[in-house]
DNA sequence: CAAAAATTGTGAACTAGTTCATAGTTCGCT
DNA sequence: AGCGAACTATGAACTAGTTCACAATTTTTG
């Protein structure tokens, strides 16, 4: 989950009128493909409900997640800022309403708004520690830990418990920690048989904050 | 290598000089560690000669480099955009001349001069991009890809050839790619047999641009 | 609700990469 | 110039993780 400063959070209503025109929302169904690596973007989105992922592929169909997307936060807006192409794809994990925002009207928000402008630069260093954490734990972490920092991550709380919810499968965690997806399910296996977490149909439980990470 | 547009480099004189009062030098002897991953950051810093690593180390003495730095590129910004603390460490790879600029001079400038608050941000986007990509990288290639890779992306142009110079050890490539050292040893050696690369006493000249990169 | 599709679970064979051990080289220093 | 430290090189044993194959379960869809 990124950093979720809404981006255009307490603009005022001249403001919000001013780019509304050329907000367009957009209804994704679950796997739909958002935007496409390579692409050339004219846009950012902005999440306003469902999740999604951010993630690259490689030619033999494997993947890796990068990250995922919650309601309220953007995604895409890279591209705009250093006219590259998109360096990943964004998939809607389930059903997602989506708003998009023209590179125009996004130049020109960020041009009129310095506090606009701060929080994307706010987002983009949180983007980018949390890049460099995931960089270190592929590169010096086994997988178990891998999957337990995952967990931890993505966990949130709920009645008192740290809980996995709704949309990932153990494919999607194996994206997400850089693994297949066998390896994932004899993690959580051993997980659960060490008392550290409880699965369910579509969730998972952390029972103990203590998750084995060992470098 | 990270983008190296010049963060400073067309303030008018009389912009330079008010945060020239601010701007320390230091140098830093190969080796030494410039700033260290935990600390609360007070300053930003800028290269003006040398080059120094960007990288985590976890308890065992392993360590991943997430980049590396060159003359002109400033580093230590995203503590001073986000408030948290340093979230790696930074050291010189050889003989380092190092400017500071404080925090409060680094504010009053970004907000000063939306100019360099743009190029901040472009600058922010790129290593997102970098890092990303290395997250990629390491998810999905096998290490002789990696190391390919990263010979590809440490090389630069010298009388009509790609090389990478100086002060990279194969342990520094280790590092780099995730990867132990002697398997950075038997790849280059490889690749040295099937006359991709040539390997000297301290550079490495990319003979064929194909380097396999295979995922 | 039944059939199809996707997800989960698990053993077994295999392989990429680590770790260890040790020797030879080059580097940096007084 | 010579000595210690860091770096390079390489074989061998080991192990973490992948891949394959298949069954069982759950979810989706017509």
């Amino acid at each position: 989950m990124l950093n979720g400063i809404p981006l255009f959070g307490d603009l005022n209503a001249s403001q919000l009128d001013s780019i509304g025109a050329q907000l367009a929302m957009r209804v994704y169904e679950k796997g739909d493909v958002i935007l496409r690596q390579g692409d050339i973007a004219d846009s950012l989105f902005i999440i306003v409900s469902g999740q999604a992922k951010v993630y690259m592929s490689d030619d033999n169909h494997r993947e890796v997640i990068i990250s995922t997307l919650s309601p309220g936060e953007f995604f895409g807006e890279v591209p705009l800022i250093d006219n590259e192409p998109r360096s990943a794809s964004v998939a809607a994990l389930d059903r997602c309403h989506v708003q998009s925002l023209s590179y125009k009207a996004f130049k020109k928000t960020v041009d009129r708004s310095p506090d606009i402008a701060r929080r994307l630069m706010v987002t983009l260093a949180a983007r980018l520690r949390h890049a460099d954490r995931q960089i270190g734990t592929l590169a010096l972490m086994n997988i178990s830990s891998r999957v337990a920092r995952a967990l931890l991550e993505l966990a949130i709380m709920s009645n008192g418990q740290r809980v996995v919810g709704e949309p990932f499968t153990q494919k999607d965690l194996a994206g997400m920690v850089g693994a297949s997806r066998e390896m994932v399910n004899r993690t959580l296996r051993d997980l659960t048989e060490q008392g550290f977490i409880a699965v369910h149909r579509k969730s998972i439980t952390i029972l103990n904050e203590n998750l084995p990470i060992s470098f």
